[in-house]
DNA sequence: CCTATAGCCTGACGGC
DNA sequence: TGCCGTCAGGCTATAG
C-alpha cells in the first residue's frame, strides 16, 4: 500500500484526527518497529505532547510535535493508521498506539513489520542523511531535476523511478502505472529513451500521482484507462484489451501491456553510436 | 562507482 | 485437511 499517495492519505487522515490533542501514553507492542534508540527513549518525549503539523516526503510521514521535536514515521509494506475510540475493538495489528486525553487511540498497524518510527528534530537533515531525493510530486522536482536524476542512473527505468535517492515515493505499483500511461516499457534502458519519451514519464509520474492522490490512492476509484485496477493476474489493458504480462524486472514484479509499452529492440550500438547521455 | 540479489517479517494462496 | 513453496505495494546490506 504505502508508496507517495497512500501515504499522502495517511498524512490527511493523521491531520483530521490527531491534531492538537494531548498524549497521555505510547504503547509499543513491536519494539524492532523503532529505530534508533529503545522503546523509553521513543515513549517518553511523545508523552504530554500535542501533533501539532504534519508533512511528507515520499514514503515518509513527518509529524510535528510542539516543539522542535518530529516523529518520523515509515510504513514498509504494509503499514496503516487507524484513529478510533477507547473502548472499540483494537484494530489487527496494531502495533503502537498513541493514546489522547480526549479518549481515543491513534493505531500505527503493520502485518510485516517493515515500517520504522523514529525522533528527529530536523527533516531537513534527515531527508540528507538519509540521501533521498525531491519528493515526486514537490514543486522542486521540476522537468529539469527529473532529467538530471534520470540521467545520473544507467539501467532500465522501471528500477530508477523506484530509486528513493532520486525521486522519492515511487514504489512498484505507481511505476508501473506511470510507465503504462507512457506507453513505456518497464525494462527500457534510460538512456535510450530520448528526450521526448521522457518528458512523457516525468508528465505521467505528476499527472498519475496527483489523480491517485485526488482518488483516495484506492485503486477501484481511479480513472478508466489505469493499470492498478486491473492489475492481476489474466487482467486486460483498459486500452486495447490485450492480455496484461507480468515480469520480474530487477527483483520485483512488473506488469504491463505488451501492445501499448512495447519491449525495447535490443541493439548492440558501438559505445560511439549510443545516444549521449542525459545531464 | 554501479547494479543485482538475498534477507528481513508475516500471512495468503495454490498445488500436491 | 495439511504441508510446502511462492509471493506480496518496503528498505538495507552485501556480492558481483
Amino acid at each position: 500500500m504505502p508508496e507517495l499517495p497512500d501515504v499522502e492519505i495517511l498524512r490527511q487522515y493523521l491531520e483530521s484526527t490527531s491534531l492538537h490533542k494531548t498524549i497521555v501514553d505510547v504503547d509499543v507492542s513491536e519494539p524492532a518497529l523503532v529505530e534508533g534508540m529503545s522503546v523509553q527513549e521513543f515513549r517518553q518525549p511523545l508523552i504530554h505532547e500535542r501533533m501539532t503539523d504534519t508533512a511528507r516526503h515520499g514514503k515518509y510521514l513527518l509529524v510535528n510535535l510542539d516543539g522542535r521535536l518530529w516523529m518520523v514515521m515509515h510504513f514498509g509494506m504494509t503499514g496503516g493508521l487507524c484513529y478510533y475510540r477507547r473502548g472499540d475493538p483494537e484494530p489487527s495489528r496494531t502495533r503502537i498506539r498513541f493514546s489522547f486525553e480526549n479518549g481515543y487511540h491513534l493505531a500505527y498497524t503493520s502485518l510485516r513489520n517493515l515500517g520504522k518510527v523514529l525522533l528527529i528534530t530536523s527533516p531537513k537533515d534527515f531527508i540528507s542523511a538519509r540521501q533521498l531525493g525531491p519528493d515526486a510530486l514537490s514543486q522542486h522536482m521540476d522537468y529539469s531535476v527529473f532529467r538530471q536524476a534520470m540521467g545520473r542512473k544507467k539501467g532500465m527505468i522501471k528500477p530508477a523511478l523506484m530509486d528513493q535517492s532520486a525521486v522519492s515515493g515511487i514504489g512498484n505499483l505507481y511505476s508501473d502505472e506511470i510507465l503504462f500511461q507512457s506507453g513505456v516499457h518497464p525494462a527500457e534502458p534510460i538512456h535510450s529513451l530520448g528526450e521526448d519519451r521522457l518528458r512523457k514519464v516525468y508528465a505521467s509520474m505528476k499527472k498519475v500521482l496527483r489523480t491517485a492522490v485526488q482518488h483516495r490512492a484506492d485503486p477501484s476509484l481511479m480513472p478508466a484507462q489505469y493499470l492498478l485496477p486491473v492489475r492481476t493476474q489474466g487482467g486486460r489493458c483498459p486500452r486495447c484489451r490485450s492480455v496484461l504480462q507480468a515480469r520480474k524486472i530487477s527483483g520485483r514484479s512488473a506488469v504491463f501491456c505488451p501492445r501499448c509499452q512495447p519491449e525495447p529492440v535490443k541493439t548492440s550500438m558501438t559505445p560511439e553510436r549510443q545516444p549521449r547521455r542525459l545531464t
